[in-house]
Formats: structure tokens, C-alpha cells, sequence
DNA sequence: GCCGTTTTCGGCCCGACTGTTTTCAGTCG
């Protein structure tokens, strides 16, 4: 029962690709491309919507619009099934290859009749690119290269794998002599849930030493370019790092510019067109005298556009830049607004920790509440009784009078059952202070039954929050199919949080479901699922994910004081 | 193909690097 925006943005994305492969208008293919993102990231599922509503949605208009009516109607789409009919679905897969472009793959095609990744191999063994014009050594080197990459994953890494190796360069890179500023920008810097490459960013006079410095890291195993202004190595692992050096007065534009999304920069460029102006990652320039107008910092690029500084997570192009120039901007919840984890684990279950080392830890990180949530009896491995339960809140009863600064909750962790049920009877939740409830087995029910079983969940009196409420495990599990507005409609009417769970391999919910929510009213909690003391520091993923969703401090209760917190909790 | 408080036509972000080129096309981010 997932929502057809997906289907039809990768549908109208091919389409995109297609007009590029055979030639087409470029701005076509672009216009194509905005379409299908906006598509994607609507809020509403276009399969509910006419050929006027979809006009409605930014970059659709009367031709889009009729395509996908057409497409919703009849589950073809004649202008693609025309394309495909002539060009293989190979040919589009070999764009994916690194350097492959729409230019190269189209000439392959129509030269020596490739059409998949096998014939492409087979040729190159041949050596049967070498008599193609525009096709020398060095691109036949590339091909190989970019193949066998492919081949060996090069997939995108989890958020926190990437962070730390970016937080270890930036530290590096710092130390040496010349270094004014040096930061990582992109994704990361954005904290979207994966990671293709690592961008970092040096404010310098002299490039020389950085690149030096750069390509001579103990991460770095193979120099993919190498120039005075920019830089980029592989690890070991295969991510690929970018190095780029701006002089010191270019910090602000360079970041800026380096930070992205691309469609972002895309909209910021165009707004400086509109006040005849020039942004580049140089800086801000007037267009007509060529005279630089600001660079020096992020801040003062965006006021001179109009617009008051606008946080990374937000820059996906997902109406930022119009909220800013209309002064309507979030006030993003923040990594110190948090004043609280309602998700943990202990040794006593599956954790790593003990419960004393576990709220140490998260006195040590200034929080004001914390509550312990060890699975209940269902999870039958765990071992967990009655007794292990009523013995633990007595320890932590007994602890929370050692902390002067921070008051323990003693909660759990519900297993949600196939039909919604939770383990452990109403009577005993009553003495717990919180209860989460998620879904750890099932996961191939019909959506209609996920659906009620979620829902059912919600309805519980003692349920506080749906901990990751999708189950999914990036790049191993997918999202239960299910429809989540109906549970995203049925946690605000109950009065029952969302989880935003932390865990770089879950980001559950993700940026867009949490938007998808919000719309709904629905309030969320920012929670680690720590089960060691080393992943209570996952907060900030969490928080990250939280912003790209646009959440204010109001929407997360874990940022609300005990007593606020402690009404939410009673379902009133 | 989309869009519009300069425009319903004529724009559409911009620069770096590579490789195969004798002046630039393709790809990438």
C-alpha cells in the first residue's frame, strides 16, 4: 500500500534519462527531473489527484500532469513505452557506471549494439572500443575502473561510518600550517540517512600543502583527481572523499556551495539571477559591474538574498528558500534541546551496559530525565519475567534518589504482537512511568492487517510511543507496507508520540514520513535505542533526521520539561 | 517541459577536471 508518488517519480526520472539518451532537449530532461522529485516528495499521493491537482504541485504542469493521469489510469505511459520500444533498458543502465554518461552510453548503442553491462565487458576484452571516436585509453581505463566498482558494492555508507571518517580528516587537515577554516559540507553536513561521498571544505591561501596533506592521509588508498582547487581520494573502504580549498575571503559561498543539495543551490542561484546577481561557490558577484558583493560567510550570502540563514538540514529544496523569504522558517529542534532518552536498553535484556554505567552516561550528557525501557516477555530471548521487571524498577527507584540533576523513568518495551496486542496485561503497565511499543516479527503481513495491527497499538491506553515505527533496517529491511497515514491520524487522535529512532541504521521515522506525519499533528520522540553506553551519543543522527523533517522543539516531548512530559504520558 | 511583480517567449546554475582534443565535449557535483 505504498504511496504511487514513488512509482511515478522513478517512472518520470527514466523518462528524464531517456530524453538525454536519445538526444532530447536538456532542459526537457531537466524539467522531468524536477517533476519526478517533486512528485516524490509531495505530501499527498497522487493517486488521489486529478490532472488539476497535480498542476498544483511546483514544476507539473498541463503535460506532466496529463502523463501521469494517463499513467494512474491506464499503468502505462505512451511517451515512455514509445522510448523504451527503441532504446533497451540496458542502454539506461550504463549510465550508472562512473563517467558513463547519457553521451557515451547512447554511442555505444548505436556503434557496437551494447545494451547491457555483460556486452559492454565482452567489447572492452575485444578491444573493440578503441577504433571509437571520442573513446581513447584513458576512457576505455575509466569504464573498466567504474565497472569494477560497481561491482564491488560502492554503496552508500551509514551516516555515523561517515561521520566519523570526516570528522578524523577535518582534524587532520586542520593541523596543518596555512589551515584558516575546514569543515565537511554535503549530505553529511545536511545528515541525510546515507552517505555517497564525504565533502570537505579548507579556507586557505595556498592550496598546495592541503592537497599534499590530503592525498597522503591513512585513509586514503587510491587519488581519483588530483588538481590545485580540488582533490578526490578513495579509502579502502571505497567512499570517496572530495577536497576542496577556497581562499579564506570565499568561506561563506564556498560552504554554502558545498553544503547543497544541488537542487538547492540550483534555487538560491536562481533567486540571485533575480536580483541580478551571480552566486558561485567564489562568492556573490553583481552581475552587470562583475564586482564581488559578499562571500566571507553563509549568513551574509543568504541576507543579501533575501533570506535569514537557513540550517543544512533544510536545504533539499523542499520550499526552504520560500519559507525563508517569507520569514516562516522552523525554529529546528536542536541537539541541546533535548532533554531526555526514552528509549534504552540494558544488560538485563539485550543491552551491552548496566544500568548504573547506562545512567551515568546519560548524566554525563546533561539530561534532566532518562528513562530505562528493557524489552518485555515476548521477545522470549531476552529472559525477561515479571519479577526481572519489579526488581529492576527498584534499583532504578533506588538510583534515581543518587542523581540530584536528573530524574529516572522506569519504562519498556513492548513487543507489538500480529494483531496488535502488546505482551504484559493493562494492569501491570500501570506501574511502569513510560511504555514504548514496537513491532519486532511479522513483517509480511497484508498492509490492511499491518495497518490495524499499528493502529490497534495506538488505541492501547498505556502505549506512549510506536518505537521505529516502519522496522526497517537501511539497505537490509524494508519499511513494513502498511498505510501510515491512517496510523499516523490514529497516534495524534490517541494522543500516542512517534519515534524518531536514532540508530544510524534505522533513521525511523525518516525526514519525509516525519513530514508526512507532522501534517497529521502528531508528536514525535528523538530516542537513541541505546543498547550500550557508546550509542546514547546516536542522539544526534536522531536530531539531524528530526530537522530534515522540519520538527520544532514543540513537536518532540523529549525536549519538554518532566511535567509537561509526565500529562503526555497519561493519555488524558 | 516549466515558468512569469522585468517576460506568454525565451530563458533555464555554474565551474572543475579529464580526455581527446588543435579549441572543446562530456561528465560530475
Amino acid at each position: 500500500m505504498a504511496r504511487r508518488n514513488k512509482e511515478v517519480e522513478a517512472l518520470l526520472q527514466e523518462y528524464a534519462d531517456l530524453v538525454l539518451i536519445t538526444g532530447g532537449d536538456a532542459f526537457k530532461a531537466r524539467a522531468y527531473e524536477k517533476a519526478a522529485r517533486a512528485i516524490g516528495g509531495h505530501h499527498a499521493d497522487v493517486a488521489g489527484l486529478d490532472a488539476e491537482g497535480l498542476r498544483e504541485i511546483p514544476n507539473v504542469g498541463k503535460s506532466i500532469a496529463d502523463k501521469v493521469v494517463e499513467y494512474l489510469r491506464t499503468g502505462q505511459m505512451a511517451a515512455v513505452e514509445d522510448v523504451r520500444d527503441r532504446i533497451p533498458a540496458g542502454v539506461r543502465e550504463l549510465m550508472a557506471i562512473p563517467t558513463l554518461g547519457p553521451k557515451k552510453a547512447v554511442a555505444l548503442y548505436e556503434e557496437l549494439h551494447i545494451s547491457s553491462l555483460t556486452e559492454l565487458v565482452a567489447a572492452l576484452d575485444e578491444g573493440r572500443l578503441r577504433d571509437m571516436k571520442g573513446f581513447g585509453p584513458k576512457t576505455e581505463d575509466n569504464i573498466r575502473h567504474g565497472i569494477a566498482l560497481m561491482r564491488a558494492a560502492g554503496d552508500r555508507v551509514p551516516l555515523n561510518a561517515a561521520m566519523e571518517l570526516a570528522e578524523d580528516i577535518v582534524a587532520d587537515l586542520s593541523a596543518v600550517t596555512g589551515c584558516e577554516r575546514c569543515a565537511y559540507a554535503g549530505s553529511l553536513r545536511r545528515m541525510r540517512e546515507t552517505i555517497g561521498d564525504i565533502d570537505i571544505l579548507v579556507a586557505a591561501d595556498d592550496s598546495a600543502p592541503f592537497m599534499e596533506a590530503f592525498t597522503r592521509l591513512p585513509h586514503t588508498a587510491e587519488i581519483v583527481v588530483g588538481g590545485a582547487k580540488k582533490t578526490s581520494v578513495r579509502t579502502a573502504e571505497g567512499l570517496q572523499v572530495d577536497l576542496r580549498v577556497v581562499p579564506p575571503d570565499s568561506w561563506g559561498a564556498g560552504l554554502q556551495y558545498f553544503t547543497g543539495s544541488r537542487a538547492h543551490n540550483i534555487r538560491t542561484r536562481e533567486l540571485a539571477v533575480h536580483n541580478r546577481l551571480k552566486l558561485s561557490e567564489y562568492g556573490l558577484f553583481d552581475t552587470e559591474t562583475g564586482e564581488k558583493v559578499v562571500s566571507k560567510s553563509e549568513e551574509e550570502v543568504y541576507a543579501r538574498l533575501g533570506l535569514p540563514w537557513i540550517p543544512p538540514t533544510l536545504r533539499e529544496d523542499r520550499g526552504e528558500v520560500r519559507a525563508g523569504a517569507r520569514g516562516e522558517l522552523p525554529h529546528l529542534v536542536g541537539e541541546k534541546d533535548i532533554r531526555g532518552d526514552l528509549h534504552t536498553h540494558t544488560d538485563l535484556t539485550d543491552g551491552l551496559s548496566p544500568l548504573e554505567d547506562m545512567v551515568r552516561t546519560a548524566a554525563e550528557l546533561g539530561y534532566t530525565y532518562y528513562a530505562v525501557t528493557d524489552h518485555a516477555p515476548d521477545l522470549y530471548m531476552q529472559r525477561m519475567t515479571d519479577e526481572k521487571a519489579l526488581a529492576q524498577r527498584e534499583r532504578v527507584r533506588a538510583l534515581d534518589r543518587e542523581y540530584h540533576g536528573m530524574r529516572l523513568l522506569h519504562g519498556t518495551e513492548l513487543n507489538i504482537g500480529p494483531d496488535g496486542g502488546v505482551d504484559w496485561p493493562e494492569g501491570f503497565l500501570e506501574g511502569f512511568d513510560i511504555c514504548v511499543a514496537s513491532v519486532h516479527s511479522h513483517f509480511n503481513q497484508s498492509p490492511e492487517a499491518q495497518t490495524r495491527r499499528l493502529v490497534k497499538a495506538c488505541e492501547h491506553p498505556r502505549v506512549n510511543v510506536i518505537g521505529h515505527p516502519t522496522t526497517r533496517i537501511i539497505g537490509k529491511r524494508p519499511p513494513l507496507d502498511l498505510d501510515l497515514d491512517a496510523v499516523f491520524a490514529a497516534c495524534a487522535r490517541t494522543g500516542t508520540a512517534l519515534e524518531v529512532n536514532s540508530h544510524p541504521d534505522r533513521l525511523d521515522l525518516s525526514d519525509e514520513n516525519i513530514l508526512r506525519a507532522k501534517r497529521h499533528g502528531v508528536k514525535f520522540a528523538i530516542d537513541s535505542d541505546a543498547h550500550s553506553v557508546t550509542h546514547l551519543a546516536y542522539m544526534r543522527y536522531g536530531v539531524g533526521t528530526a530537522q530534515r523533517g522540519w520538527l520544532t522543539k514543540d513537536d518532540v516531548i523529549n525536549t519538554w520539561p518532566l511535567t509537561r512530559l509526565r500529562a503526555f504520558l497519561r493519555k488524558a
